[in-house]
DNA sequence: CGCTTTGTTGACGGGGTTCAACCGCAGTGG
DNA sequence: CCACTGCGGTTGAACCCCGTCAACAAAGCG
């Protein structure tokens, strides 16, 4: 049985100590019913008992920043959700345009996609954690436990509404707007995973947050100075911002005044 | 039992002889084994006798162009699955920025979603005609069927990969490369529905696919032409196009070359 | 230490938006 | 019948925002 490859970004396989943890086999760190993000993810749809089921499946795959677990193209063999750490879901053009379809944060599921192949490549933007499930293990476990199914329907039909609202952002509104959005729905994410506050954490650089807002750093940086001229944010640094006026970003991020 | 409202997109409701047939109830027109898009909807999960238990949850709803079928904001209630006809899925910013989040057409299934209420509003560009059910009704049907809600993931999957896809249009494809992945995209839709060919039809207006490709008319109108000057489209009046290169298309829509 | 990466800021130019005019067509009503 | 109106579509001209190019500071890292 194979593994996810794991890659570097430029293709190198990254050599070192650091590699994927077979999935077929449980390794000796993976407990489900111990699993942090549980209430977050997809398994909270089993019951304890049947939780064992999915455990005997499941395995842990360790990154570290810069590697990837996925390359577009390849064939989808494993379904994965975040227990630790932050993804970029991305795709990049013949002509080296690239646009960052996502970021992955804890107990979001991997795996909703129709094709046979992987449509993006995921790479980790920090070390990170995943459970795997091989997809014909995850097919299994929908056929016997329906409510797993029901799960997943839901959590891809959520997915399908935030992704039609990046659909908004990215054709209608200004960088200014975009951004605010952004900041917004990273806070919200933090509250999801119960980190309340409106500190927030970008592990993403600006290119990133570029590729994902379909702008360019220079303007991604300067509509972060801004926002901060205006008084909506403050930043320790570029990775720490602090929302000052939480209500003003949701007005800019909303069209509305 | 209440139908699913009927409202021009002005907001005022239509008068008229045309009106909604009630979905609870079966109309003269329906039956599911007639249907002309079966093999396009999502039932085809279902046999042939689980397929009276939809035909007696099942109604017609018929739309006359620029009908609105759903208002962004209201309770959902009802899923359909169209028929015939094409119909947009938009959203309104306060300051008169459209967007059009998709095109719906004959198979398609309209209810993905996580939000309880519409997040869209969904009006018949052309005279339409839909299947409609409650959304407790799919919800039962689902339960007795298992193989209806995993039809239900699959498509959802496949809309968020096709949705994924105009993510990078929109930020990071020129306005030729949008034009022609949308005209490949409504060409393929076409053969999918058994109609062939390099012709092509479009039911939208200029407006319309200038807020879905996040551009302005006016753009979108030149970039038809310069599609037809480079001698990749030619076009017998604004709505029939001809796909005379559609290889140059794909390049353009790939940004190979 | 150099070297690379990341982020910020300035100057400039171009592509797409904005503004405007025009055409063809379908209603509409005198 | 025909003027009038509105809408959809196309094209031209001017502007401006954002992308491009460049320089620089700071941090990470061998």
């Amino acid at each position: 049985m194979d593994s996810p490859v794991l890659r570097s970004p430029r293709g190198k396989d990254v050599p070192g100590p650091i590699r994927a943890a077979t999935p077929s086999r449980r390794t000796g760190t993976h407990a489900c019913t111990r699993c942090l993000v549980r209430h977050l993810a997809v398994c909270t749809a089993l019951s304890t008992d049947q939780t064992e089921a999915l455990d005997a499946m499941a395995g842990d795959v360790r990154l570290q920043a810069g590697q990837m677990l996925a390359r577009e193209g390849d064939v989808r063999r494993y379904v994965f959700t975040v227990t630790s750490g932050a993804l970029r879901r991305i795709r990049v053009l013949p002509d080296g345009r690239r646009l960052v379809a996502g970021f992955l944060m804890p107990g979001d599921f991997i795996g909703f996609s129709g094709a046979s192949h992987y449509r993006h490549s995921i790479e980790a933007i920090s070390d990170s954690v995943l459970c795997s499930i091989a997809q014909a293990d995850m097919r299994e476990l929908c056929e016997r436990h329906p409510g797993l199914e029901h799960e997943l329907l839901e959590r891809a039909c959520v997915e399908l509404d935030a992704t039609r609202n990046n659909l908004m952002a990215l054709a209608r509104m200004t960088p200014l707007e975009r951004l605010a959005g952004f900041l917004l729905d990273m806070a919200a994410r933090r509250q999801r995973q119960g980190i309340g506050g409106n500190q927030l954490v970008l592990p993403m650089t600006r290119a990133d947050i570029a590729d994902y807002l379909g702008l360019t750093v220079e303007t991604v940086s300067r509509s972060f100075t801004r926002l901060r001229q205006d008084g909506m944010i403050s930043a320790a640094d570029p990775h720490h911002i602090e929302l000052l006026d939480p209500k003003r970003l949701q007005a800019l991020a909303e069209a509305r005044a």
